[in-house]
DNA sequence: CCCTAAACGAGACGGTACGTCCGGTCTTAAT
DNA sequence: ATTAAGACCGGACGTACCGTCTCGTTTAGGG
């Protein structure tokens, strides 16, 4: 998969550059097509590492995959200032959505949030990773309050879960598409919703 | 679990009690505290059944999962007539959040969404089950606009999906609670924005 | 390795072509080359059969490993009737020292004896095939004696763990041939010893 | 296990405190319930040392075993001057034997031959200490026929193996108690054996 | 009214993945 | 330079679960 070069030992230090190999081949297998299975085994052995090597920083295989996709997804979702709520808003959804939209990615996060279900490890990996963006979405939302774009009163949180309500129940049902349309759409309907 | 009585063979027609005792059971253990795992072999055993028996029937055992949740869930939700939006809503998501509320059906739904993202028999059932359900709540919608109380224009989907993006999302994450009042504060901004 | 016919299941009942297909491996790794390694892995793959089959009808790897040996060693060892001990115990030894002779059966004997000191299933399956083993040549000896060629007061249990004695020492250490020489040296010191 | 008090290091030189430390704790363990498993791991923790201390100064763990069980095992067992072979013969044996009858060393003796039919270093540690030990009763017996109570033509490396033989074979398979008494009908046998 | 075909309870089976354990190698940091 | 510490790769272990298969039993319904 990766790791062609020889990977030096650390000694008595844990390896980052294993740490490397193993998140990135999980990720890589995760929004694979799917006749690779994602397995301890299989990600160890692309990874070049051997099966302890995991088990050794991470509880579980769910931990592994959750770890490794809540580093991606997420990162490079800037957070726009148009000094608008429907133009930041709508810029951050749309950035959303364009991460999201691939088709891999939509089966890692399919398949990340299936793991969080079973294994409570990695549904607590999941819990942080969602903590995370929330906060990011809701400072935004606190933004056009501030300014008064929003009615006195509303519920942030309530705006926040919506969005990512239909982004996450688009991912797992799969009945809608997730394109730069539909985040303007969603943008409208809640810039609507919160105006008072 | 149950089947302490005996069940009298059918003969060469299918066993109407064995099909009702392995969707019971499935629920049963789906609920459960996680101690006894939900697999086919315990399905069987709860069940008093062989798991030819679960195979003949089903293709796999996601779709004996979502059969048994999807027969559950939805069933026995009123969509009321209200004779206004914000009521009949309000009613709607009152009684589908109080009949989601209980910690055994959060786990029910957990699992079964789980396995949607695993086993395309499961999705595939998933897929119709919440069809179904999206398409109540639209009717509810549609007599909202035929009374004119939403504003031309509106995306009934879009709303369908906020409705329910919610509470999948917060099944399936658990960052906020699923209660009377909940349901309520989701009517009332939905009302809002489709007011127009 | 073998089995390239397909081996049909058995129903609810055991499947003796797989039973045997699993002892035959086991012996026939076990005095192998050695370059592949005598695993439950090796073994069940090359048996044509899944782990699970060997672990539900042996306790431990050991434990298949000596039921295997058990089997075929000590098999096709006549006893011999000359009307003599020294014809009757020369005759037994020298059929014992070849057929242990090949380089193959030692080296299987090698093994199911280091397995038997680790694994107490294994060592329980030892204890019961070298008891096996002791009680024919006891009844040789007893023989004998009874045609008067023993005198009286001899210890033939001690006279047995002589000669087998000789037989593992030599198997385990490889200091010395086991040969027909061998063995007829050791038939008649044996003789010499309780003729009194 | 051992190993309280602090060990200095020694700088450039071998340690010997940590030679000896390892060689006591590997017995120890071998002598032990079984309930602490003897591993490379085990043996470095217990001597308060570092995995590379041991395989800097040995090629694989059983050889580390076999130097350790060796160096014990045939110390202290003096060779008598009776004048006679069975009185000679008899205190070796019984030397011999009470030295083994304790269960913890018939413990360490059964593992260290385990090893030595599967680690080839182990192996050869192992031929060399039972060439010694032979040696040792092979002088004995010499002596014995220089004072003409050996038949001439009697094989003594043969004499030798029943006597080892029957001890390891009783080790080993544990099917006979390893006793004074034993050890004298053994060599009232043998002796009765080569007097020709 | 019997006889056959289908459904059933039971459970062995092949296969795949899990998470643990251990042997032997390697690197760091302390002495 | 040697040591204690311990991370690392490789690979075997024994368990769990899926979906398939066969057995022997039971009943319904066609001849």
């Amino acid at each position: 998969m990766t790791g062609e070069t020889r990977r030096p030992h650390t000694g008595r230090r844990r390896n980052e550059a294993a740490r490397r190999a193993i998140l990135d081949v999980a990720v890589e297998l995760l929004g694979g097509t799917g006749d690779t299975p994602v397995t301890i085994d299989t990600i160890a052995a692309a990874a070049g590492v051997g099966k302890q090597t995991i088990y050794r920083w991470w509880p579980s295989k769910g931990a592994v995959l959750l770890e490794a996709v809540a580093e991606r997804a997420g990162a490079d979702i800037p957070v726009p200032d148009t000094g608008s709520l429907l133009g930041d808003l709508g810029g951050f959804l749309r950035a959303t959505f364009r991460a999201v939209g691939h088709e891999r990615t939509v089966s890692v996060l399919r398949h990340a949030m299936a793991e969080a279900q079973r294994d409570p490890h990695a549904g607590e990996h999941m819990r942080a990773f969602i903590a995370g963006r929330r906060a990011v979405l809701r400072g935004l939302l606190e933004r056009a309050r501030d300014r008064g774009e929003v009615s006195p009163g509303t519920d942030l949180d309530l705006v926040v879960d919506q969005a990512y309500g239909v982004l996450w129940y688009r991912i797992l049902v799969g009945h809608a598409p997730l394109s730069a349309t539909e985040a303007d759409a969603l943008a409208r309907a809640l810039t609507a919703q919160v105006r008072g």
